[in-house]
DNA sequence: CAGTTGCGGAGCGAATCGCTCCGGTATAGC
DNA sequence: GCTATACCGGAGCGATTCGCTCCGCAACTG
């Protein structure tokens, strides 16, 4: 975390803040949409609107910084799915990890924020990689073989946005917090089952087209 | 729909605008969240806003009436779902109906409005029906005995928002609503599926207690 | 044509927005 | 202990958006 950016005499108090600031952007955006305000983030942070801004230029630029962490995020749990040796352990624990670091707090802002060349490949090599974690364990024989990788991000968008949860933080009701997680891991665990490959009845329609996810998350190619 | 509040010379009219009005409303709560505002929600009625306050006398009324509303939906499916001679065709039909006719949109606004005794009576009694129908299916051996009606109502409240459709509507992207539509099909019978009775290993975790879901909803019964 | 009823939207005061700016505070070196 | 400095917090700016009112107009009946 530490990037080089704070030199001063306060330099650790700084990045706390600056990670507190990251982590209240994502629990403010899932709670209050796009239209979170910076008061609200800087507040949930604990800090001061000053600090706010003098770490990042605008309310784009933090938002950006945000998707961009997520984008790494993603990327290394996709790796780590991968590596893990069995096929199915590996997928779901991508998809858990993907939907329990909150994800799916970013949608609201997805395709408003400016998509950097950088962040357009590290984007294409995570969907590889996504890729080829369902190819294996479709070819492994424990993945329903209808199932296509839009469909696992799909999957993983429609868990990491928890209406549930957001209401709960927004009523102040922290008590009921750790309830709602461990509700949320039953209702992943019961959607990774209906992932598996012991099913007879197949999937209504046509599997989805890549463009339903893709389309929305970039706009343009940034080429 | 005609309820005797228009007596006039353009009835027609009134009815009509009333009813694009609620289902504007929905739409805008799912892509504006808690926020939504009286004019965006006039505006995708294609009404002026002096008719919304005709109609309602004031934005809270409105939001009440809508909660009223999916209420009365969500027990008619339920009631279907409990008629239906297959158990678990109708625990999977009733599931099915509330998260496609927009239940989620209402999470934005849930804890807001004020729950009359009325609509304390209804949800009372849509948890009773919802309870039997899980009670059938698990009696009859294809529903995994440690769901829970609980379980059930978060799924169908997860599924229920989905930020996929939402993004896809406030991008203006109306080609793509439809495949939107199929592929959160796909994801519903994948929870579906994975609610059935044939699975091996236990889901994680104790079932998440009726306050998660209860407590959220209802803030205090209006006793 | 006269009478009635619902329609659309300009515009009100209040609230909130993103953001700037600066006086204050905590800390390292002496 | 003192000074210099790097970072902090939040009052407050102009602009925007909010919920809502009000009224001139259009549409329909008899």
């Amino acid at each position: 975390m530490s990037d080089g950016r704070y030199r001063g005499r306060r330099q650790a108090e700084a990045e706390r803040n600056d990670h507190a600031l990251l982590q209240a952007a994502r629990e403010v955006l899932a709670s209050d949409g796009a239209h979170a305000s910076v008061a609200a983030i800087a507040a949930r942070a604990g800090v001061g609107i000053g600090s706010l801004y003098r770490r990042y230029r605008t309310k784009e630029e933090l938002f950006q910084r945000l998707s961009e962490l997520a984008l790494d995020q993603w990327n290394v749990a996709a790796e780590a799915g991968l590596a893990h040796e069995d096929p199915w352990a590996g997928l779901a624990g991508f998809v858990t990890a993907c939907v329990e670091f909150g994800q799916g707090s970013l949608a609201p802002i997805a395709g408003t924020v400016d998509v950097t060349p950088e962040m357009w490949a590290k984007s294409t090599r995570g969907d590889e990689i996504l890729a080829a974690i369902v190819a294996r364990a479709r070819g492994a024989g424990v993945l329903r073989p209808e199932i296509t990788p839009t469909d696992v991000s799909l999957l993983i968008e429609q868990l990491g946005s928890s209406p549930m949860l957001d209401q709960i933080r927004k009523q102040g009701r922290e008590d009921l917090v750790e309830a709602a997680v461990a509700a949320r891991r039953r209702l992943i665990a019961i959607a990774l089952d209906g992932l598996r490959a012991v099913h007879s009845e197949p999937l209504p329609g046509p599997p989805p087209g890549d463009h339903l996810f893709t389309e929305r998350w970039r706009r343009d190619s940034p080429a």
